[in-house]
RNA sequence: GGGCCUGUAGCUCAGUUGGUUAGAGCACUGUGUUGAUAACGCAGGGGUCACAGGUUCGAGUCCUGUCAGGCCCA
């Protein structure tokens, strides 16, 4: 026979290579045929709840890495708490309404001015319910374990029937008014947009420079005085209705050189402007505070019927124009409320598609509002009022989605008032925790700072706002009447609205003194998007039985606070008093290797779909573990080669765990801790710690920090200390005997453990080690729990012990490595140390309870007393001497012994060796060894 | 322009309340093994802690500014 045949060297099929690409959608297969989802739940239906409640994703294109680093979080935390005595379920949900759908209609043909507004928008409706199909699918693929089969999609009856509740309830305390006001107007979408559908893009403007004639000076200013304004959009002079000055800037009236008029324009900007115009010499004739020339009239440029009323305000900067601005309420935000304060005409002079109307003049009239500034300079030169145009360039709001430029236009709309609950919305912000910490102030400012909530689109494809007119135009937003509307919505789906005329929308029988004739019509406009998802928490949390609300946590993207994570919280504080959300986790965006944002048109991006396919989707989980997810994270292809190589050394060091663990039966040969082996007895409390830790981690969500800590295990516990000792053990001593057994006890505590706490990370990986396992009962990894921490005692007091064998190891390691350089030895095996010690160094030694010899993987050690030692060299702190072994080496261990052929029988093995020969390969007796 | 955040070895990350020669893993180089073998061990090189000021006996760690990058907003 061999000497081979008489060690216990590793046995596993387990390959050392996975094969991810092709194995993973196999194994997905199998969980999703064997309802893995619902087992798991099943069998914790007694445990506390923990709820992770699902943002949508917009149900329209492909799945990105944003996409997949959110659902896999997500995922990862789902599992863990499922296998942490959690009863977690996840219903994954979608955003199914809005203009995008409606664009990617339009871009396939269809045309929605050709057919009713019900027929436009079942096709909306299935388009959606398709790419929920698709994106489900994608998502699948990355071994996300979710509720697919039953997920949330906002166009379901049920929510929009608890939608449309929230908004009963928020009108039932007059959260919700009608106004008039400036909103960004897409004239290409002819839509209201909300601030999360715009974007800004750079562009080069024509601005203007003018002058206003003072009509009243009020004593303070003659009427041959002219205020100076600057513009960027000229086309808004034609409803322009003020000039607002800042109450404490100085502003001087100057007389330029050749000049009769006189001009007032801000001190702070009269050097800067004074150019533009050709004064090279003016004379000041006097200065005024802001506040001094309030409420002094102008003329309007050409309209004989306006006026230009001079106003007062804190938004007016010396940062460029002349430090008086033109003011237009119809056209701006700051316009508006200056102008509301001083009771001034919001004029609107451009329709809903951009073209001037007849307000404006009959020379504008019908022209498109950006063709307009030829004929502004034209009507402003005839009345000599014109003194300079500039080409700038600056940052230019525009519609996200039709890509082009939008401008401030005053409509009539809905809103929510966010005012009237503000304060209720920050006090709840103290109720929720934010990882990282300052989520919470970047929300509190948010909400501080943001204006009320325009809440109507004048689209087709969303649920309808639930609101009547009686005939006298009144609005009727009566919560008993926007119930009744929720009930038909539950029972017909929110399509019900557009096929029926009002008096059907209407309880039976109702009536309003408002409509002497029993008259009503319904609003035509539909609510924001954002109204859609922020009420899922009423959709989804409170209307499905095994949901709870609030939840536990909500996880998104970091610009999710100005969307989700917002209007969320609007709509539950608005509607019950407090927050949705427990905990909410927000995570950075994915950067391309140079910290660059991904985006197409560069061509940086990488699609998870791609990685699956080529490395293996366990590749990216890992990635999502490697890197500090509360900020940005930067991906590329050599960042996930990386990610790839980490990948492999914990799937080797699962194999050899498994190998030789593979003849090892917990129920009837684990040894118990006390009996362990000096060096198991360690392992075991550096495992167990590595349990508490990495489970620490889990439940603060700190991903990386479970990766450091499990590449650290893997690599330095385990890889270059107990497993590279471990075969000394463990392939060469007796196969039953109590050496190899203590220390298999300890390898399949650590094996079980490691890919249970991996497996929330890497499912497909810890499933395949699981059919390893013959002994674990349940069928599949992800129905067995989390591993226990273990209570040692104080293990203080060991571990310090190991630390310093640590440092011993460390100097011997560098011996042993200039040993090798002088070729003194090759291997270890080679070497003969001898240790040179102090008393407390020889303690140390002894508290170890274990085998100094086996854990340096020396042939022989060989301790002296330091005060033996001459010309002895120091390695930081102890005196080591390498000398070649001496005896023989046995062909079995191929360590070097003196007692080579103590046993007669076998002349090339150690007396130990021969004792594990007779007892456990008698045959060997007979056959002899080759 | 404003709010929030980030910038430590080639890469991903640690660096407690400011205190001796700034750490880990990977990668790299050398080397040993060939019984974890398209694996494993050991040793080694590598950072003016984005930059510039300031506070301090002393700063990667505090303050200010600049530069670069990200999300959101104007």
């Amino acid at each position: 026979m061999k000497y081979k045949d008489t060690l216990n060297l590793g046995k596993t099929g387990f390959p050392m290579r996975g094969s991810l690409p092709k194995t993973e959608p196999l194994r997905q297969q199998k969980w999703y045929d064997a309802d893995l989802y619902k087992q798991r739940l099943s069998q914790n239906e007694k445990k506390p709840h923990f709820n992770l409640h699902d943002g949508p994703p917009y149900a329209n294109g492909n799945i990105h890495l944003g996409h997949a680093l959110n659902k896999i979080s997500k995922d990862i935390i789902v599992r863990y708490k499922n296998m942490a005595g959690f009863y977690a379920p996840y219903v994954p949900g979608w955003d199914t309404h809005g203009l995008p759908i409606e664009q990617q209609l339009t871009k396939a043909g269809h045309d929605r001015k050709s057919m009713p507004k019900a027929a436009w928008r079942n096709l909306a409706k299935d388009f959606a319910l398709a790419q929920v199909d698709k994106q489900r699918n994608d998502f699948k693929r990355l071994g996300i374990m979710a509720d697919w089969q039953h997920p949330y999609i906002t166009l379901q009856p049920e929510f929009e029937a608890a939608q449309v509740r929230v908004f009963g309830e928020m009108a039932g305390k007059g959260y919700i008014f009608k106004g008039s006001k400036p909103v960004y107007w897409s004239w290409s979408s002819e839509s209201a947009l909300a601030e999360a559908e715009i974007e800004y893009h750079d562009i080069d403007s024509t601005s203007l420079y003018y002058a206003n004639r003072v009509k009243d000076g009020k004593g303070i200013l003659d009427n041959d005085t002219y205020f100076v304004v600057w513009t960027t959009t000229p086309f808004t002079v034609t409803a322009s209705r003020g000039i607002t000055l800042g109450p404490d800037m100085s502003y001087a009236v100057i007389r330029p050189e050749g000049e009769t008029r006189k001009f007032v324009v801000a001190v702070g900007r009269l050097e800067a402007i004074a150019p533009k115009f050709g004064w090279t010499n003016y004379e000041t004739l006097a200065t005024y505070k802001g506040q001094e020339l309030d409420r002094i009239t102008a003329y309007h440029p050409w309209d004989e019927a306006a006026e230009e009323l001079v106003m007062n305000a804190d938004h007016v900067t010396l940062d460029s124009g002349t430090g008086l601005v033109h003011t237009a309420p119809g056209f701006g935000e700051d316009d508006f409320n200056v102008g509301k304060t001083y009771g001034l005409e919001v004029a609107v002079t451009v329709d809903e598609k951009g073209y001037m109307t007849k307000s404006a003049g009959a020379d504008f009239e019908g022209k498109f509002y950006d063709d307009v500034v030829g004929l502004v300079i034209n009507k402003l030169t005839a009345a000599n009022l014109f003194l300079a145009k500039e080409k700038i360039t600056h940052s230019y709001p525009f519609d996200w989605r039709t890509k082009k430029p939008i401008i401030w236009r005053a409509v009539p709309q809905w809103f929510a008032s966010v005012e009237k609950f503000r304060q209720n919305i920050l006090n709840e912000l103290d109720n929720v925790n934010f990882y990282p910490e300052w989520g919470k102030k970047r929300l509190y400012n948010m909400i501080r700072d943001r204006g009320d909530w325009v809440i109507s689109r004048q689209r087709v494809w969303g649920v309808p706002l639930p609101i009547f007119y009686a005939e006298d135009q009144t609005p009727i937003l009566d919560q008993s009447i926007i119930n009744h509307v929720a009930d038909l919505f539950e029972k017909h789906g929110s399509n019900y609205w557009f096929e029926h005329e009002a008096k059907d929308l209407l309880p039976e029988g109702y009536t309003n003194e408002h409509s002497p004739n029993g008259l009503f019509t319904k609003e035509e406009d539909i609510m924001d998007v954002w109204f859609d998802s922020g009420s899922s928490w009423a959709g989804v949390m409170n209307t499905r039985d095994q949901l709870d609300y609030p939840a536990d946590l909500y996880l998104e993207g970091s610009d999710q606070y100005r969307g989700w994570f917002n209007s969320s919280l609007i709509t539950s504080v608005a509607a019950t008093g407090h927050a949705p959300y427990k905990n909410v986790l927000s995570q950075g965006f994915t950067l391309d290797g140079k910290g660059n944002k991904m985006s197409k048109s560069l061509g940086n991006t990488i699609s998870p779909l791609a990685v699956a396919d080529q490395m293996g989707i366990e590749i990216l989980r890992l990635w999502t573990i490697s890197v500090d997810t509360s900020q940005d994270m930067p991906v590329s292809n050599d960042i996930l080669k990386q990610v790839s190589e980490s990948y492999r050394k914990i799937r080797n060091t699962l194999r050899f765990l498994m190998a030789n663990t593979s003849d090892f039966n917990y129920a009837t040969d684990a040894i118990a801790f006390e009996d362990r082996a000096g060096h198991d007895q360690y392992f075991s409390v550096v495992l167990n710690d590595f349990v508490k830790d990495v489970r620490a981690s889990y439940d603060n969500y700190q991903f990386n920090d479970i990766f450091k800590r499990v590449i650290n295990f893997v690599n330095v516990d385990l890889s270059a200390f107990y497993l590279d000792i471990a075969k000394d053990v463990v392939y060469v001593e007796a196969p039953t005997g109590h050496a190899r057994r203590s220390m298999q006890t300890v390898f399949y505590d650590t094996l079980l453990a490691l890919t249970k706490l991996l497996l929330p990370i890497l499912p497909h990986t810890a499933e395949e080690v699981w059919e390893y396992l013959p002994n674990e009962k349940t069928e599949f990894a992800y129905l067995s729990d989390m591993p226990e921490v273990q209570d040692f005692g104080d293990t203080r007091a060991l571990l310090s012990h190991w630390a310093d064998f640590m440092s011993l190891r460390d100097s011997v390691n560098k011996a042993l490595e200039e040993a090798r350089a002088a070729e003194l030895i090759g291997k270890n095996a080679e070497a003969a140390l001898t240790l040179y010690l102090t008393p407390e160094q020889q303690q140390l030694l002894a508290n170890l309870h274990a085998d100094v010899r086996l854990l340096l993987m020396v042939s022989q050690l060989h301790i002296e007393d330091a005060s033996n030692a001459s010309a002895i060299k120091d390695y930081d702190g102890f005196l080591i001497s390498v000398q070649h072994a001496t005896g023989g080496v046995s062909p079995r261990d191929r360590m070097f012994h003196e007692d080579l052929g103590a046993d007669p029988a076998f002349p090339e093995l150690s007396k130990h060796e021969a004792e594990i020969i007779r007892e456990f390969y008698p045959q060997a007796l007979t056959e002899g060894f080759e």
